[in-house]
Order: C-alpha cells, then sequence, then structure tokens
DNA sequence: GTTTTAACTTACCCATGGGTAAGATATCAA
DNA sequence: TTGATATCTTACCCATGGGTAAGTTAAAAC
C-alpha cells in the first residue's frame, strides 16, 4: 500500500496557484483539517495549523468556510454520508437479521478506516453548536436504530438469541467506533482484516462451539 | 440505588467550613472535577468551572493540585487503580481463557459506569504532558496486554476458536471502552445488566448456536 | 490574647487562538 | 490593455482561561 494520503500529498498542492477551482480548494481543506483533527483533536488544531499544512495563511481559510465550526460540521456530514450509504445497501439486502448485522459490522469497520468515517466517531461533537450537535446526534440515532433494528429481526426470525436489543446494540457499535481510537492507516493490521474478524467473532463469539472436540468444526475458512 | 454522587452532593459540602482536613477537601476538588470533565470534557472545563461548584474562587484550587493537568492525571490514576485492581483478581482466579475473558467483560463494564474508570477511557490524553502522557498511555497497554494474554491462554486451552488475539482484544477492549460513552448513571440500564450482557454475547456471540450460524442456511424470512 | 500559619479572596497578567479590516496581487473577461 | 473580481496577505482586535501576586480572614497553637 503505497500512496496514503499522508505522505504523497495530492491535496497538499491545491493551493499551489492562484486561481483554480473552489471546489477542489474547499476540498483540499477539508481534507488537511479532518487529518489534523484526527492527529490533535479539533480543540488542539488551530486554524493556523490547517493554513500552515496548505502552504497558505489563516484568513485564506475564511474564504471557503465561515468559521473553525463549519469545518468541523462538514467532516461530520461528509462522514455520516459514507455510513448511510453502507446501511441503505445492507437494508435493500435480502437475508436474516444476523446476516444483516453481519453485513453492518463489515462495512461500517471499514469506513471506521477512512478519515471522515474516523471523525464522526472520534472527534469530541461536544465543540458543535447547539444546532449543529442536534443535527449530528440526529445522524448517529439513525444509525443506532438502524442497527437495533436488524438485531430484531434476527430475534424474531431466530437468527439471533433472544437479548435486550439496545445493549447487544451498543456492544457491537462500540466495538466498531473504537476502531477510530486505534486504527493506524499505515499500521500492521489492514482495514480488510479487521473487518472481517470483528464481523465474524462479534457474531459468532470467542467461544468455541462446544467444549474441547474438533467434533462438528465447521470449515474455517 | 437512591444515594447517586449526583443529586444529593456529599461532596459538594467540602469547602463548606474553612479549616478541615486538606484530603478530604482534595477529593472533593477531584471527584467535582472528574465529574464536570464527563459532563463538558475537560478542555471546556475551565477550573472556574470547578471552583463555582465548589463554591470557592479559583486560585483556592491552587491549594490542592499544581495545575489543571495535574488533577486530571490525578483522575487516570484513580481510574486506572480501579482497573488494576480488578484485571489482578482475575488473573489469579484460576479457569479456562474464556471464563477469565468473561471475567475481565463482566468486571471492566462495571468500571466503565464509574466516575473515575470512566474518565480513563473517555477523556482525551492528549490533554496530558508528554511525560503524563507516557504513564497514561502505560497503564493502557497493559490492560490491553492483560486481556490479550487471557485470549490467547483460552486459544492454547481450547475454550477459545483460534483467531488473531490482537484483534479480538481490540474488539472486546472497543465494545467494553464505549460504554463510558453513552453510560448515564441515572438512565434506564443498569451496570449490572449492561456487564452481564456484554459478558455473555461478546465471548457466545450473538448468533443462536444451532441453525443460522452458516452461511449456506437458506433463511427465508 | 496574641501570634502563627493555613485557607481563601480580590485583582491582575499574559499567551493562545478565533475571527476581521483593509490593503495587495494575480486572474479573467472585455 | 484594462478594469473588475476573486484570492490571498499583513496587521490587528479581543474573549477566554490558566496561572500568579499580594493581601485578608479565620483557625489553631501557645
Amino acid at each position: 500500500m503505497p500512496r496514503n494520503a499522508t505522505a504523497s500529498a495530492p491535496h497538499l498542492k491545491a493551493f499551489a496557484d492562484r486561481r483554480r477551482d473552489p471546489a477542489t480548494k474547499r476540498g483540499a481543506v477539508l481534507k488537511t483539517a479532518a487529518q489534523l483533527f484526527l492527529e490533535k483533536s479539533y480543540a488542539r488544531t488551530s486554524m493556523n495549523d490547517v493554513a500552515e499544512r496548505l502552504k497558505i495563511t489563516k484568513p485564506a481559510l475564511y474564504h471557503y468556510f465561515r468559521n473553525k465550526e463549519e469545518i468541523l460540521l462538514e467532516c461530520y456530514r461528509l462522514g455520516t454520508a459514507l455510513i448511510e450509504e453502507t446501511l441503505n445497501d445492507i437494508a435493500s439486502r435480502c437475508g436474516a437479521g444476523l446476516e444483516k448485522v453481519e453485513a453492518f459490522i463489515y462495512s461500517y469497520a471499514n469506513v471506521m478506516t477512512v478519515n471522515f468515517g474516523r471523525c464522526v466517531m472520534r472527534l469530541d461533537d461536544g465543540d458543535l453548536s447547539p444546532e449543529a450537535l442536534a443535527e449530528v446526534r440526529n445522524y448517529k440515532r439513525k444509525i443506532d436504530r438502524r442497527l437495533r433494528s436488524f438485531i430484531q429481526e434476527g430475534i424474531a426470525d431466530g437468527s439471533i438469541t433472544p437479548c435486550d436489543a439496545k445493549i447487544a446494540a451498543f456492544s457491537i457499535a462500540g466495538a466498531v467506533n473504537w476502531i477510530c481510537q486505534w486504527y493506524e492507516p499505515e499500521g500492521a493490521l489492514s482495514a480488510e482484516e479487521i473487518a472481517s474478524q470483528f464481523a465474524r467473532t462479534l457474531t459468532q463469539g470467542l467461544a468455541r462451539p462446544n467444549g474441547s472436540g474438533l467434533v462438528h468444526k465447521e470449515s474455517k475458512s
């Protein structure tokens, strides 16, 4: 995996010449800011830091965003859009509740390895204004409800052991959300490995099917 | 459980009269600060906020702590002490790896519902100085290693399905750590309910033992 | 009672950082 | 070429909040 946003920097060149399209530059600001927010947190990232990395000065940023918070909010919006996309896919897919949950874990885990996705669960939404906070909380609630409904479906169709769906959803969401706290794009673990093992262990559990015998061990691929 | 630190405030009276023991007052500052850090985050909690809640003035706080960071660090220390305590219990206990993991989840989940425990995983350790950060990271690494070793034990003794112990540990730790993000002491879910269901579903999985775990299950529904 | 000392207050300092005013300069349309 | 406009810079404002200096009050020691 050679080119990973950090090292070779495509978007850092966006401000090389003066007149180019604003859309690209706005995007570059956003990408850079998201990166910094993940590196140092939103609060510890100053507008100057963002400007510096783009090799411009602070006030230039205000041509593309009204204020710092708007940048943060936009990160949330892009991230939640990624999540909603995959959620719609899964919901429309046929299958038992358990399969949906499994697909959810897999897809969601992958999103948690993408910067904008990571922002959604790692950044502190308490830094948002009340209105923006309400919007973001709404997105998050929607995700939680979606997962919870998959679990309830599974209990209803018999693919999932009866349990408190609310707690189960928190458990799964927690495991996956936490990825954005420790995942490193350049790290040893690939997104694919993480996503697939998470999907398996969270649905099937750690426990060996029964006792210690290899009695009816299924083909483990 | 009627008296829950928030409503009836025992430690908020610590500064009622002037000369009392410093230890109690220091503890009151700590408790109040931890509470505020969880309510508003460390960064958004000013020393004035802490003082105000204790009905004293900001400089008075500096009789008990050298600076704001020392308060934060102390929260981490008390929290990690709670965790280590339970970890030692479990490690010394006999049992298969899976049982240890289960016990870990149960105990750790309970710690995550206690304010100082919540601080450990919810507060942003990036606010600490490099030295303090190293100390805290060290605590956290120890916890992770402990969990990972339980899992490896389980794989070795046959109680746990072979898997990548590192990823499995992240998954479990994530689910449990996330509790401190959503748990509300006054909320509908009790610590006991959460801890026991977490211990069960994370070890046994969601899937119903027989019938649906497999991909080739024909799932009508 | 008087002194000593810890506990606390009032009043302040100043670094950080979000945001703006106003001017400079390159780009684009004509 | 030239004016108009978006782009970007230099220089600044000021609110917030951690931290301190120095004095005040009350408790405790004698």
